[in-house]
DNA sequence: GCAAAAGTGTTCCCTGTACACCCATGC
DNA sequence: GCATGGGTGTACAGGGAACACTTTTGC
């Protein structure tokens, strides 16, 4: 990771796709920024999560001037003029759910010109942010995302609704593309990366719902003894003592996930 | 894939993330936009290619308002106010290297503020661009680049150079960051689609061109033998009947990749 | 005792990896 | 004949995939 130190900019050490800011840092962006909005690019956040077995992506509201619901859209809003894009990503996720210290990753941009070829998208577009939109570029996020009790306090601006991704509602711009794309994307990165998808699950799990977690995301079932050898040979997925109760079948055992030593395990690897 | 149809829109079937538009393609939105640079955003192209065994990447000379030569730096440019990303990134890199029907892949979008912190930087885009520029978020490009003859007979708005990527000159911007982030890209993208590579051999290849590639680009040397039997075993690579000649050695035999095969391999494993 | 879900082992195949020698050609 | 690079086979280890029954618990 590269930084570059020049006149006397603060040079803060970062991911480089990864953002996991707190939120005291995204504060301090805004504040500093809050005027003015940067018209020409926007970010879209892909939160997904999956409620009743299903792969679901998480809508926000979206209404007209006189507050009457006209449609769903992604969470995403313009950028601010000094805003890092990671930041905003952050920002936006906390304020359509409240959540912070998700990891999020930039996925893609979306910066066809046909875009904003829908008047009415771009007209209801203007009216809520107060800025005059010619082209808009804009850049996709994308997060494993937790339903929580956190979730229904979030900020009131936005109402949200989770939605299966094989039911979407009509979206403006190119939204569905957009979902679309990071539900291939989110299969990758699981691969890739296996740590995000205990930062979805409770810290203590059952071999069901790891199990479970993987179909979805992956859309096939897997042979549940494999699944069992498969953990149990993951050093960094560690058995607890405690069981379920209360039950009506023999008690599942509860798993965590040990970062410590995923970390310790991937940079073994990555040297090689 | 999903297209939009509305207003009478061209929906021109594309890929969502790979750009191979003819060159005509280019040319009709480049004659339509000539006229309005979008000042917000750029398209930077990391073109990669081998070079004396070394991975080397293009770069454009850069020059001060009088014609002398003060570095290097990505091949890339404003986007035209009504021009497609992929598009723009197709014709940065006709514009740079006179190729065409290059399979150019977006992989991440530089948006930090920060990244025109540098007034000098800054300064010198606006004199060549002849535009205002206060924020400017860049999506950058992968490619593998053959050095060909065709390259030679570029465009001579930009004299270029093959440099190896672990002795980078100074660059502007964060393209050092962006070079760094290209050379992690390449690697999975070379595993998730085996195809670029030969996109980027001759027609006709022999297994230690073929090897040295791989070689190069994960920077790690391959057993001989295993590497002939992984060739042997990917239906899509054929043996010619050709072999070098003219060497002061066994001659080599020629291979040559067989897309149709490939792509029906690629489609049974997708719908898996 | 029965419903409901948890948990467990073996076999086979395929793939990756390690490793050393002979072959063809030009000079 | 020798220097140069091309080409080949075997053995082992590890991981993925297929497959069915017993265990525990609450009711």
């Amino acid at each position: 990771m590269i930084l570059k130190k020049q006149n006397g900019n603060r040079a803060v050490p970062r991911s480089s796709y990864i953002c996991t800011n707190p939120i005291t840092d995204i504060m301090d962006t805004l504040n500093e920024n809050k005027a003015t909005l940067f018209s020409y690019v926007s970010v879209d956040c892909v939160l997904l999560g999956i409620n009743d077995d299903k792969l679901t992506v998480l809508l926000a509201e979206r209404k007209n001037e006189t507050g009457e619901l006209i449609g769903y859209k992604l969470p995403g809003s313009l950028i601010y003029e000094n805003e890092d894009l990671d930041d905003a990503a952050c920002r936006i996720l906390n304020e359509s759910t409240g959540l912070k210290r998700v990891q999020l990753k930039q996925f893609r941009c979306f910066g066809a010109p046909s875009r904003t070829a829908n008047e009415l998208d771009v007209k209801w577009l203007e009216s809520t942010s107060r800025v005059k939109i010619s082209r808009l570029i804009t850049v996709a996020y994308l997060a494993l995302c937790k339903k929580t009790k956190k979730m229904s306090s979030a900020s009131d601006s936005d109402v949200i609704r989770w939605c299966p991704i094989d039911k979407l509602p009509p979206l403006p711009f190119d939204h569905k593309e957009i979902i679309d794309a990071a539900v291939r994307e989110i299969r990758f990165w699981v691969e890739k990366e296996p740590a995000i998808i205990f930062d979805y699950l409770p810290a203590k799990f059952t071999a069901f719902q790891l199990r479970r977690t993987y179909e979805v995301i992956y859309n096939r079932e897997m042979d549940v003894r494999n699944f069992h050898k498969k953990m149990n040979s993951l050093d960094y997925i560690m058995l607890t003592d405690d069981v379920q109760n209360g039950v009506a079948h023999r008690a599942a055992r509860y798993y965590r996930f040990d970062k410590v030593k995923y970390n310790q395990q991937r940079s073994r690897f990555n040297k090689i």
